[in-house]
RNA sequence: GGCGGCAUGGCCAAACGGUAAGGCAUAGGUUUGCAAAACCUUGAUUCUCGGUUCGAUUCCGAGUGCCGCCUCCA
């Protein structure tokens, strides 16, 4: 089955073909490095993973592009506020973002640009819009004229005069100074709040707009036409409309072939918002004790477009189905006699699996293949059908599909220390003598270290708790 | 005011016109020294009301509820 994804252009699921054969270009919105990314925003970034793991999955060469945002309104003010300085406030953040990705097993894109390394650039692509007319100065600062670019709102789909100025409550003070409300900055005029944040260009002395470094930078790395561009829905407008304004006024060609944007993450049905009590990083989750895996499930396991609520039951239940599948692989990789070669099983695993996700990464699909060959073969296991080459096969395609989805580790890094073993084989002993109550007072023991131990028909098993 | 999304068994969640996947939890059973794991069995007519259709969770309309965007929030 050929891959399909829904374009937000469009509104409509669309046959995937790459501008280029083979070779992926995308561009992903990161993170503005002001503070710890919440769950919410991981459920975006991890969607960007799961599609640049799938493409990969499929043959595809892929560069990624995730851009970090580190200038910024509000990092400005926190500067101001700490006395800290940009880049060691920014420097902070970047690296608990790399961190926390690290953690929920993010594949590192190809590139990471920063905005503010890349003020070049972005003057060169002003100085170019300037050029060709859609640009105004005002008080020192540059503006896209926006009636300049016919296209405007194409994704969005908002009829442009219809949109309600300041809807939203947060429209800056110093936005006034455009000659029509909805036009927006690319480069902002030093105001002495700025402190020692600015940058000497040729558009004088000031700082970039948000939008213009997601247009420079993906032009850079990728080209001015690309494949792909991903982002949280709620980025959808202004920022990718504006995107689109920027660039294909600068080049005069296509920015993005495919839009895909990712619904927002709700904590127990409501949105995430630290007023309610209901806000989390990653790093309140790993203090609560929780297994990054099970995390990146609970992330994953809704379809992107989808709004997903995350609640602790269901962190609970990705816990449970985490421990399933490490569970099945121990129990492959004790298997040792002869028997069925789970050909047909595999493959259809995997011909499951793979449909589903290139059916516009329809995860639940994809996770239920694997849910029914783990029932599938554990029955065969059961009646002693499987052999070595089954189970070998049965672990590389466990393999294979943990390599895109992330979420079936073989839980080898379990491997229980000696004093353990030691304990697991004099228990051995104690239930051989018929001496049960020492038996599992060692038990206890164990599980008292936070190791469990099972006992199957091939001598007892020992895993984590 | 404009635009848009969502509503499926206790919880999470698929299905894009053909008669409701999967996971977790629960209950019963097989197995086990006892457990654990595994396996088997167990449960929904899909928010409400209309309409289109031979047939609708799926399309259309109205309503209810929750949510998002409308200039810098993934």
């Amino acid at each position: 089955m050929a891959i399909h994804f829904y374009n937000t252009l469009t509104r409509a699921r669309e046959l995937f073909e790459p501008l280029e054969p083979g070779k992926i270009r995308m561009y992903t919105c990161g993170p503005t490095v002001y503070n710890f990314p919440h769950i919410g925003n991981f459920r975006a970034f991890l969607f960007e993973d799961l599609l640049r793991r799938h493409l990969k999955y499929r043959g595809y060469t892929v560069t990624q592009v995730m851009n970090l945002t580190d200038i910024d309104d509000k990092i400005i003010r926190m500067c101001r506020e700490t006395g800290e300085s940009l880049q060691s406030l920014t420097g902070r953040y970047k690296a608990a973002f790399f961190e926390d990705l690290d953690t929920l097993g993010g594949e590192r894109a190809e590139h990471y640009p920063a905005a503010t390394d890349h003020i070049p650039e972005i003057v060169t692509l002003i100085k170019t819009l300037r050029q060709k007319g859609h640009t105004y100065d005002a008080d020192g600062s540059v503006y896209f004229r926006l009636n300049t670019f016919p296209g405007y709102g194409k994704l969005s789909h908002f009829d442009i005069d219809q949109l309600k100025t300041g809807a939203s409550g947060r429209v800056a003070d110093d936005e006034y100074a455009t000659e029509d409300a909805r036009d927006f900055a690319l480069w902002k005029a030093y105001v002495e709040d700025d402190g020692e944040i600015f940058w000497e260009t040729e558009l004088g002395k000031g700082r970039p707009g948000w939008h213009i470094e997601c247009s420079s930078m993906s032009m850079k790395y990728l080209g001015e036409s690309f494949d792909i561009h991903c982002g949280g829905i709620d980025n959808m407008f202004p920022h990718h409309e504006n995107e689109i304004a920027q660039s294909e006024a600068a080049t005069g060609r296509p920015f993005v072939k495919y839009w895909l944007h990712s619904a927002h993450l709700f904590v127990d049905g409501r949105k995430m918002a630290k007023s309610l009590g209901n806000f989390y990083t990653l790093r309140d989750l790993l203090e609560k004790g929780h297994d990054p895996v099970a995390i990146r499930w609970v992330l994953i396991a809704t379809h992107y477009r989808q709004p997903n609520n995350f609640t602790f039951d269901a962190l609970e239940a990705a816990t449970q189905s985490v421990r399933r599948i490490k569970d099945f692989r121990l129990r492959l990789k004790a298997i040792t006699g002869t028997g069925s070669g789970l050909d047909q099983e595999i493959a259809a695993c995997e011909k499951t699996f793979g449909d589903s996700l290139d059916d516009d990464l329809n995860i639940s699909g994809a996770l239920a293949a694997v849910f029914d060959f783990v029932r599938d073969v554990n029955r065969l296991v059961d009646r002693n059908e499987v052999g070595i080459d089954g189970a070998r096969g049965a672990t590389a395609l466990l393999d294979r599909l943990h390599a895109v989805t992330g979420v079936f580790p073989s839980g080898e890094t379990d491997q229980a220390p000696q004093a353990i073993l030691d304990l697991v084989l004099e228990r051995q002993r104690a239930r051989r003598e018929k001496n049960f109550s020492r038996a599992d007072e060692i038990r206890d023991i164990l599980a008292q270290d936070g190791w469990v131990v099972e006992d199957t028909p091939d001598g007892p098993r020992v895993k984590r708790n």
